[in-house]
DNA sequence: CTAGCTGCTGTTTTT
DNA sequence: CAGCAGCTAG
């Protein structure tokens, strides 16, 4: 036991050894929070104060529950299994798993990810024939999502105007197909099992006798209902134990809420917050520069990261002129450090979203660089992935009408659109699922069309098509039986391959040209079945399928090998690397332009920098390119405002080899309550004559401050240039009457 | 019924 | 530059 707490630091020890009462607990980037969650955990059980199975832990991702688990089971030989540790979703999972009876939910029931539930909310749209220019798929599906997440069902949806009765009406179809087929989003997993938990005063008791002790990671994190879950969970007994960090709150667009962090102060009576701000991870340069940066930041709770090491090097800041040049310098980087003996698997290239992984990795792969993207395309989400799992979700519930409208035909075997949509609208009409229609139509086919009363009213044409339709159907319907048949009582790696087999799907993309990746991927899903067997001491294909359904991730061909971590800031979160590259800071990259719209949206993107900053061990390289291709045209954005929130005595400009870059530093405007010099820095004197204006130039305008040239036109005294601006936005200016300056 | 083409649109971050 | 909906030709 002592060996366990003495290598804490005083803030350490005093959170991990606190008595039976609810805490909160300021834990800065790097300051030892997992650890000392786990060593919680382990002085609690250790302890005696309570039993593995009345402690409740709660993580933000699934890798982070699996490391606690590890860590825990390292440090106590406890059956990890009773211990209730994972994400919100997965706990709820688990929750409803067990009262599915009384949470009013089938046994086989499903989660749908994102994509499922767009789908589904495209068909219910379609069948009400509503108009797709007013209501978007999107926005019926954020809206959804966004009433369940206030705790509200479609019926308590406030209907103030014609639109959000609509809405209304399409949350409530929404509502009446999932429960026809068996299924549930990730916003149903906790609303539901908060309803449960409401409702039902037997199952209430049960889990608030046993969860003495709820301990919840990236507490800033957890959105209103996750909120109003933890306190309904705890009632007045159990003791929270909550670790967050304002400053790395970086999931509001998902509902994050950070006030629930005073929220909690009140409801809880927290008479002390601890505060860990010793990092042991980074070096001072890289935290002064994070601490800086943040304090930009308005309304935080407070908090100041030191470390007792040194300055350590500067962070190093690279202005390539493309984005093309950007990766290109990366790349040298990336080699120079591994020459110097760092491991690939210990640098990270970060960015702000997912579409800019592809210059990077073009780089990379011409370099002949092993690297691993993380996010993205994830590998439950690729297509033949994801029609495997149809099959598979089939076998297990022949009701889910998503799986089955995706393989219905995939393999094609002559189901058309046509059969489907009849099939449709005889399903609604029934209030069955799919799967009974078919069954249906196929028997009703099977017995009255050898009668046939039908062939003295239809001509031979009109009625041959129908009945090409259900030999397709009824094979599907054959195949579909004899496949669940099969695969009863098969272990489940078994039954993936069976599946694979006999589906066609093996066949399909073995003879596809293209199809070697995707046959490889197929094979790596039974090797995750086999995995999954191994890991969970279970076998059953319901619960497979549910941890591909909540665990996006992680599966990926080229497991283990050294290779380079690519992936964006938010998948970063809670990781640390020996040196991190952060690309594109780019006013309208990072920040992102989305972001200006939103409440608080620049602080949030302003955070998710700190986040990427205190992501460093050693190094940190920043870097932005004059011209990017996004979207599929070149875009000139000016250097990202963070890039100028930090102190220019943290910062290193190295240059490129060969080229000859543009060695002034442009920076945006200055923004508020900055207090650092801009032009301390050494700027070459340029030749102002030499320098005619061109497309991708920094500029400055007295008015305006500083732009980017985007365009420019005419010749002489009619000369114009087009400049986007950091603050005034995009503008045409007369080149004879405006004082641009060349920056 | 299917495959292949065109033309449109939308574009952050994720359990 | 996608990804997708809708159309046309086989």
């Amino acid at each position: 036991m002592s060996s366990l707490l003495s290598a804490l630091n005083p803030e350490q020890l005093e959170a991990v050894t606190l008595p039976h009462q609810s805490a909160l607990v300021l834990a800065g980037a790097g300051s030892g929070k997992t650890r000392v969650l786990t060593t919680r955990i382990a002085y609690l059980i250790q302890s005696g104060q309570v039993g593995s199975h009345g402690i409740l832990a709660v993580t933000f991702t699934n890798k982070a529950a699996k490391e606690m688990l590890t860590r825990i089971s390292s440090i106590l030989p406890v059956n990890t299994r009773g211990l209730w540790i994972g994400t919100f979703h997965g706990l709820c999972n688990r929750l409803l798993r067990a009262h599915h009876q009384d949470a009013g939910l089938p046994q086989t029931f499903q989660i749908l990810d994102s994509a499922d539930q767009l789908a589904i909310i495209k068909r219910i749209l379609k069948s009400l024939s509503a108009d797709d220019a007013k209501f978007p798929p999107r926005q019926v599906q954020w809206f959804i999502n966004n009433a369940k997440e206030e705790g509200l069902r479609a019926s308590q949806v406030e209907t103030y105007d014609d639109f959000a009765r609509e809405m209304a009406v399409f949350y409530l179809a929404y509502e009446v197909q999932c429960n026809k087929e068996g299924v549930v989003d990730f916003a149903e997993l906790l609303l539901r099992s908060y309803e449960l938990l409401t409702r039902n005063e037997i199952v209430r008791e049960h889990y608030r006798g046993r969860f003495r002790h709820i301990l919840v990671d990236e507490f800033q994190d957890t959105s209103r209902l996750q909120y109003r879950w933890l306190r309904l969970l705890a009632g007045e007994q159990a003791a929270i134990f909550a670790v967050g960090d304002d400053d790395q709150s970086i999931y509001a667009f998902r509902g994050a809420n950070t006030g629930n962090m005073k929220e909690f102060e009140r409801d809880f009576r927290v008479s002390k917050i601890i505060k860990l701000e010793q990092n042991y991870r980074s070096q001072g340069n890289i935290l002064d520069a994070a601490n800086i940066l943040i304090r930009n930041n308005s309304g935080r709770l407070g908090k100041n990261l030191w470390t007792s090491e040194g300055h350590g090097e500067p962070i190093r800041v690279f202005n390539a002129p493309t984005d093309f040049d950007e990766a290109a310098f990366i790349v040298d980087e990336v080699k120079a450090l591994r020459a110097e003996g760092v491991a690939l698997s210990q640098m990270a290239l970060l960015y702000r979203s997912n579409a800019q992984s592809r210059v990077l990795e073009h780089a990379l792969f011409n370099a002949a660089l092993p690297y691993r993207v993380y996010g993205g395309m994830r590998f439950f989400e690729r297509l033949e992935i994801k029609h495997a799992l149809a099959y598979l979700r089939l076998i297990a519930n022949p009701n889910d009408d998503n799986a089955l409208l995706r393989v219905a035909n995939f393999p094609v075997r002559g189901i058309g659109a046509r059969s489907l949509e009849q099939l449709q609208s005889e399903a609604t009409a029934q209030g069955t699922s799919l799967w009974t229609a078919m069954l249906r139509k196929y028997e009703n086919g099977a017995t009255s069309v050898p009668g046939s009363g039908n062939d003295t009213r239809l001509g031979i044409a009109g009625y041959k098509k129908p009945d090409k339709a259900k030999k397709g159907i009824e094979g599907f319907v054959g195949l579909l039986e004899s496949m669940r048949q099969d695969c009863e009582g098969l272990p489940l790696p078994e039954i993936v391959a069976y599946m694979l087999e006999h589906s066609g799907l093996a066949a399909h993309y073995r003879a596809e040209r293209e199809g070697a990746d995707r046959l490889e991927n197929l094979n790596e899903l039974i090797n995750a079945a086999t995995s999954f067997v191994h890991e969970a001491e279970d076998d059953g294909l319901m619960l497979f399928l549910n941890h591909a359904s909540l665990e996006a991730g992680e599966h990926q061909a080229g497991h283990g090998q050294d290779a380079l971590q690519l992936m964006t800031v938010h998948s970063a979160k809670g990781l640390e690397f020996h040196s991190v590259f952060l690309s594109g800071l780019e006013e309208g990259l990072f920040p992102h332009d989305n972001s200006r719209n939103e409440a608080g949206g620049l602080e949030e993107e302003r955070r998710l920098m700190y986040v990427a900053i205190t992501r460093a061990r050693r190094r940190l390289y920043l870097s932005f390119a004059q011209s990017r291709m996004l979207h599929g045209q070149t875009r000139y954005n000016i250097p990202s405002r963070f890039l100028q929130e930090i102190p220019d005595s943290l910062l290193k400009w190295p240059q490129p080899l060969q080229k000859t870059v543009n060695k002034t530093r442009e920076l945006p405007p200055r923004s508020l309550g900055a207090g650092y010099a801009a032009q301390t820095h050494a700027s070459p004197v340029r030749d102002a004559a030499a320098s005619r204006w061109r497309i991708g130039q920094n500029v400055i305008h007295a008015k305006f401050g500083a732009g980017v040239i985007v365009n420019c036109e005419g010749c002489g005294a009619d000369a114009r240039v087009e400049v986007k601006f950091g603050r005034a936005g995009t503008k045409w200016l007369l080149l004879e009457y405006a004082k641009l300056l060349p920056a």
